[in-house]
This record gives structure tokens, C-alpha cells and sequence, in this order.
DNA sequence: ACAATTAAACCGATCAGTCGGTACTGGAGA
DNA sequence: TCTCCAGTACCGACTGATCGGTTTAATTGT
């Protein structure tokens, strides 16, 4: 069980996280926080020193729980088939069932928004995201090796850009679903990025070949 | 031949420009604009009435341009193929031949920039944005479309999804872009993408089967 | 008791935007 | 050719508001 201090902590970063993802850092005053967290003035200096600071966790939280979503997606992929590149195919689904799954509009990625607003923040917060974006690229690359092992692709691939392609599509999709409101926009792109994910290793269902009507 | 004033004009413009891809427009001060562009504050307001006319009009400059290239890629590509889908994977490579061509970073997409910094402009920039982007989507599903008869797609495929995710790998390959420091993934990304479509359009090069040594 | 919260006053820096004035330039009139 | 003038372009000091951040004294919750 959180403390109140704790919950007072974690509503201010919740509030801070949505008004950055909606207004950007820069834009993001403290009072728009406080008001947003439902908290005073003083209140919000009596958890964190300063504004950066609260960048800076904001940023180190989502890495976090990226990397979490990262390893469990994996790994449910890993319990649900054993062929790696069945594997990656479901992971990217499991991406579409999430973002499909949302009742309210997909804010977009941290990472990005942080992107666009490069030299605001400091070398750490720099690092964090590219440490971040590193890591999914790392573990998703190895899967696609294993994947070109068990079955050697249609085309010839790298695997580090493969991963990249799969991130790509996803960051991209962030910004149409947000400037269409949609999130099945998100969820389709997934969806098309696996069909192209099973072309590349042969993964066609050719027993779902429509029988001839007559 | 451009006047004196209207030199300037443009000058504050690129720098505005420069400074929202690195910084977002919130962080991007008047003083900012007007010392990279080298002039005085005052002649920024001579020839801007506020802060919020340059963000109108670099967007809408971006759009034009945009567009252009848009159209300018498909004619190119028309006019180097017939086949519609071998159109697609011929736009798709001049994309990537333009990002790996830039000597410097490629900035990113203000597009992208503005949606990432919603809520700071006003109901035309928003819709400029919209305009813009369903534009592209327009005139590359058509294309789609056209190559979807020529050749019927290995996969079920929307044309307005495989339009997307054209835009959704470029948006996506320009953040990574940017935290790698590097327009040759941008460039890469989009190959990839190219032999995507082609797999999808069975566009497939089998002259360049590799004879087996011995 | 002690951690958490409040409201308000306050600070210096920076922000967007204003204003009064100056330099340059290209004619028009003599 | 010289003078004068109007428009264009530019300048930098100034204003009021807002920013991030501090301080304090008085509560509240556990």
C-alpha cells in the first residue's frame, strides 16, 4: 500500500506525463501540473525539487514500464509458440490488442515527444531514451535472428532493421492515430505490419485458401 | 528577384523553422529566432505580428513543399515506370535516395513536431496539419489502389493502410533518426519498406537467383 | 510527533509584444 | 544634379505578464 505522500507523488507525475504528451514539455507550466494533480503550489516543490526533476522520472518511469511491456509481450509470445518468427508475429499482435484495447485516445510515446523537443533536458534524460529505444531494438533484433534461422527469409534482411522497421511503424502510427483520434488506426498498422512480418518468413496460412464456389 | 524585406523573411522563417525541429515552437523564444536569423527584435515584429503567424506560416510553407515533393516523387516515378506498384517501390526509393543524399541531419518532420506539441496552435495550423497529411494518404492509396489491379496483393490489403504505413515508417525512421544521428537508418528504413511492397505486389526479382557454386 | 499539505507572498529571469525613433533607398520635382 | 520625401527596413529600450523556484506560517491526517 502507497502512502498518501506516495499517491500525491504518482498523481502529480500521471499529471505531468499527460500534459507533456498533450502540450509538450516546454509548455507544460507547474501550475498547469498542480492544478491537473488537484495539489497546491507548495505542495508540488515539497516532492520534487525541481521541474527537470520531474522530467527526469517521468521519462525513467516510462522506460521502465516500456521495458516491462517489452519483456512480458515477449514472453507471453514465447508461451503462445515456439517458432521465433511466429513469435514476433504475435508479438506485434498482442501490440494491436493494446492499443485496440484503450477506451481513451493513445497520448503517444514519451520517447518521442522528448525527440521533438531535444536540448530541453539534460545528458542524463538524453541517455535514458536512447538507452530505451536500444534495448527494444536489442531484444527484438535477437528474435529476428532466431527467426532467420528457423526459416530463411523471402528477402534479404538485417535484423537490427527489422526491429527498427517494427518501431517505426509503430512511432509513425502514434502520430496518425493521434491526428486521425484514432486508435484502431494504431491497431491496423500493427496488423499490417504482421502480414508483412509473415511474407518475410514464409508464414503464409495456405490452408486458408477460399474454396471455389460452385 | 527576392527584396531586401522579403530576404529577411525568409531568414527569420529558416531559423524559426531550425529551432522548432530542435527545441518544439513552446521553446523557441522570439530572441532565439531573431539572434539566429541575425536581426533585432524589432524587425521581427515588422515583419511577423506575433509568434503565433510564424508557426502558421512555417507550417503552411512546410505543407506546399510537401506537397510538391509528393507530387514530384509520383511524377518521377511515372515517368521511370508503368507498372503502378513498380511506381510505389520507385517513390519509396526516391524517398530513401533523398535522406541518404542530405549532409546534414535531417531535422525531422514539423508535422510531427506540431502534433507532439497539440494544443499550443490555433484551429487552421491544426487543420493545415490534418489537410496535409490526408492529402498524401489520398494520392498514395489511389496509387495503391491502381497497383491493386495491376497485380492482385499476395495479402488482403487496404489501400489507405498501406498508404499509412508508408507515412508511419518515414515518421517513425525520422525520430529514430534523430536519436541515432543518423539519415542512413531514415534511408534504410525505407528500402526495407520498399521490398516489403514489392513482396506484397509479387514484384519479386527472380533473375537474381543465386547459382548454386559447383 | 511527524509527515504531508495548504495558501500566499515574494523573487529574479524570461517571455511575447509595444513603441518611438533611425537609416536606407528610390523616385519626383526643381 | 541636387533636394526632398515617402515608404521600407531595422533597431533596442521598455512593459506587463508569466515562468520556475523560495519562503513562511498555519493547518491537516495518521
Amino acid at each position: 500500500m502507497a502512502t498518501r505522500g506516495e499517491q500525491t507523488r504518482a498523481r502529480i507525475l500521471d499529471a505531468a506525463r499527460a500534459s507533456v504528451l498533450e502540450r509538450g514539455f516546454a509548455a507544460t507550466s507547474i501550475d498547469d501540473i498542480q492544478e491537473a494533480a488537484g495539489i497546491s503550489r507548495g505542495t508540488f516543490f515539497y516532492h520534487f525539487p525541481s521541474k527537470d526533476d520531474v522530467s527526469r522520472e517521468i521519462i525513467e518511469r516510462h522506460a521502465e514500464v516500456d521495458r516491462e511491456v517489452t519483456d512480458e509481450f515477449l514472453r507471453r509470445a514465447g508461451d503462445l509458440v515456439d517458432d521465433p518468427a511466429q513469435q514476433l508475429v504475435v508479438m506485434v499482435g498482442l501490440y494491436a490488442d493494446y492499443f485496440r484495447s484503450l477506451d481513451t485516445q493513445y497520448p503517444g510515446c514519451l520517447f518521442a515527444s522528448y525527440t521533438y523537443e531535444a536540448g530541453l533536458f539534460d545528458e542524463a534524460t538524453e541517455q535514458t531514451v536512447k538507452d530505451s529505444i536500444a534495448y527494444w531494438r536489442d531484444v527484438v533484433a535477437a528474435k529476428v535472428r532466431e527467426a532467420m534461422e528457423a526459416h530463411t527469409p523471402v528477402i534479404e534482411i538485417d535484423p537490427v532493421g527489422v526491429a527498427d522497421q517494427i518501431y517505426s511503424v509503430m512511432q509513425g502510427a502514434f502520430i496518425l492515430g493521434k491526428v486521425d483520434g484514432s486508435n484502431e488506426l494504431i491497431a491496423e498498422q500493427m496488423n499490417l505490419l504482421k502480414e508483412h512480418l509473415k511474407l518475410v518468413f514464409g508464414l503464409r496460412t495456405a490452408a486458408k485458401e477460399v474454396p471455389a464456389a460452385t
